[in-house]
DNA sequence: CGTTGAGTTGAGCTCTGTCAATAGCTGTGG
DNA sequence: CCACAGCTATTGACAGAGCTCAACTCAACG
């Protein structure tokens, strides 16, 4: 664990190596994922700049090194170096702009739409309009707590994602087979055949 | 209309007088509100900082008066003031923080919560653990909007609430009788019978 | 008193979560 | 080199929350 939810904070993380997931639970035990965190992220800044606790928990996923900044120094960095407060301001910007997006998600979409634009925004290689392969860097339990269902759903809705000839789903590797089925899927155009 | 999603932002704007709301569409048409601006909240900074559109969609409710700020302007402003810059900062992170518990609620709670969670955080005003009202500022199909649902299903959890006697409704004005129950429905701690 | 928008109620249905059982891999140790 | 333990993943059966469509009520206001 890096650090719970409502816990005071006395600092904000950098990641070296290794990643980082930062996630709410709910009463029962589910688990929401908002971001994984990769080497050159930082984690937790919402707290040096209002509040003084943490909004949500943070958990590596495997070995990790992290850096540590006492929020103090951050703050006189800050408000001596202009342009390092703009940087903060655009990382806090980005991280608005994802959680509009997943809000979106999660209130207007259902797990196929969702499942379909995760798999085109992770392959980034539009290779013509061609079949390009996605390689899951997490395992699909992790993936259903991103998207916000259960495993036994997800596993589900890539099933029928196969059988209707969109993807080819081989272990972690998720070849895409009709770019544009999956972008009308994403989009809420087209729904997915039972 | 104040401004649409995706579109080029050519700066931001404060709220005078009014109400303006921030929301996004589904295909559909179906709506999510992911924010009430009242007087003097400032909308739409996220591109000013970070990419070049708007996340989101953003609408006036009633007569409204707005004061418009050219980005350049802000970027010039905050680069010679560093305490704007971090006063800035707090704005974005009390929004990452607000949108965190959103994510939260769609994802991990279920409406008989989300509602009494809305109830409660409207009602600050703990005279004893006796019984307040609260007078809604919408109507309850914005309300609805507001907490990820449709009017319909909204109108009946209200009434499985008044009928548990946890709550009084008459019209917009919500008494609430039974605050301790409503907070223990909040937490997930207890479910609301059908 | 009629019109209009807000709110309620009913019926049916779909998505998706849960429980439970099963299957497949992977790495460890004998 | 094989068997077993322990994940990871799949599949089936079932139930419940909440959405949609549609009809209906109600209050306000001219």
């Amino acid at each position: 664990m890096v650090f719970w939810q409502d816990t005071p904070a006395e600092g904000f993380y950098v990641v070296v190596s290794g990643k980082v997931k930062v996630f709410k639970l709910s009463f029962e035990g589910r688990e929401q994922i908002l971001h994984l965190f990769g080497p050159g992220e930082p984690i937790g800044e919402v707290p040096v700049f209002a509040g003084e606790t943490f909004p949500a928990n943070a958990q590596t996923m495997e070995a990790t090194e992290l850096l540590f900044f006492p929020r103090s120094k951050l703050r006189d960095l800050l408000a001596q170096n202009p342009s390092l407060a703009m940087n903060m301001l655009a990382v806090l910007s980005r991280r608005l702009r994802e959680f509009t997006r997943l809000i979106e998600d999660l209130s207007l979409k259902e797990l196929p739409s969702r499942l379909a634009a995760y798999l085109l925004h992770q392959s980034r290689t539009p290779s013509g309009d061609g079949c390009d392969v996605v390689t899951l860097d997490v395992t699909k339990g992790v993936l259903s707590k991103i998207l916000g269902t259960s495993q036994e759903t997800l596993s589900r809705v890539l099933k029928r994602m196969s059988e209707a000839g969109f993807i080819d789903v081989d272990r972690r590797d998720i070849r895409i087979l009709d770019r544009s089925s999956l972008e009308a899927l994403a989009e809420g155009l087209q729904s997915l055949e039972r």
